[in-house]
DNA sequence: TTGCGAGCGGTGATATTATAACATCCTTGA
DNA sequence: TCAAGGATGTTATAATATCACCGCTCGCAA
């Protein structure tokens, strides 16, 4: 992610906290650069030490609050399957992610909109789906 | 999971081990039983204590050996999102599974073959797919 | 101005999940 | 018998996440 589009996301994620009533916060903010300058998905802890070049240093509450706060914006996604989040420039409400994860470079690309699975068992009602499929990317393929 | 049912995945898993050339040893078919009559994901931790009614307790390293070795097997799968695992007494060994978990009961259906994505990135090749669905089932619908 | 309450973040402690590293034992086959 | 490999036991520790409590600040209304 260039530095333009660092900062046109923060802009837009900005935004979209105001629109929700909620503030983007300097810790808030901070996290989600973190998160978004990374090329992969990031680990709360190395966010930790990310933050904690001062003396005042960052405990995990404080990460963890972030990162709850951002993946209740959307602006954020947890990679459950390596416990480590994604940045996301473009927020939606709406729930979750499908998450295209490259073995090899770590990138992440995101899809939306994936119709109800086959299959399902009768009577089921879908609240919220983890989809992440690991392989390699176009770039990186073998 | 009835009683018989119970008895017969498990021999089920005990052929399918041999087939592969590998044992269901007594801890790994202790942990597999457990698995299986809980009728909802299991925690690692909630397998040790039910492994240590003696003295000689099991130590985690026991129970995550024995999950590894189910897994590979695919006699069990993970819930990544819960960080909990469940069984499977139709044993496969080709890769993930789709699971549909209620919230309500911990109930866990689990179905294959889902075809690829729609949507997929360019030249992205798939190796392992994470797939969970939360939700509720048709007897706790609300 | 004062007092209140909500939201946010700081802090110390602790819970939960998982693995590393090494020792022991048992089976198998040369 | 002996070596090799795999399975398990054991101790310690790493990595991930939450709890509980505190104090600050801001907005608002009495």
């Amino acid at each position: 992610m260039t530095r333009d589009s660092l900062i046109r996301a923060l802009e837009a994620a900005e935004n979209h906290c105001a629109e929700r009533g909620e503030k983007l916060t300097p810790v808030r903010r901070r996290v989600l650069e973190l998160v978004l300058e990374a090329d992969a998905p990031v680990k709360a802890y190395d966010l930790l030490e990310a933050l904690k070049p001062g003396p005042g240093a960052a405990k995990p509450p404080t990460v963890y609050r972030a990162l709850d706060f951002l993946m209740a914006a959307g602006l954020v996604h947890k990679v459950e399957a390596l416990n480590a989040f994604v940045g996301c420039s473009h927020a939606h409400d709406d729930g979750g992610a499908e998450l295209f994860i490259c073995s090899d470079c770590g990138s992440v690309e995101e899809r939306h909109g994936a119709p109800d699975p086959i299959n399902m068992p009768a009577g089921f009602v879908i609240e919220r789906s983890v989809v992440e499929h690991f392989g390699h990317c176009g770039n990186c393929k073998h």
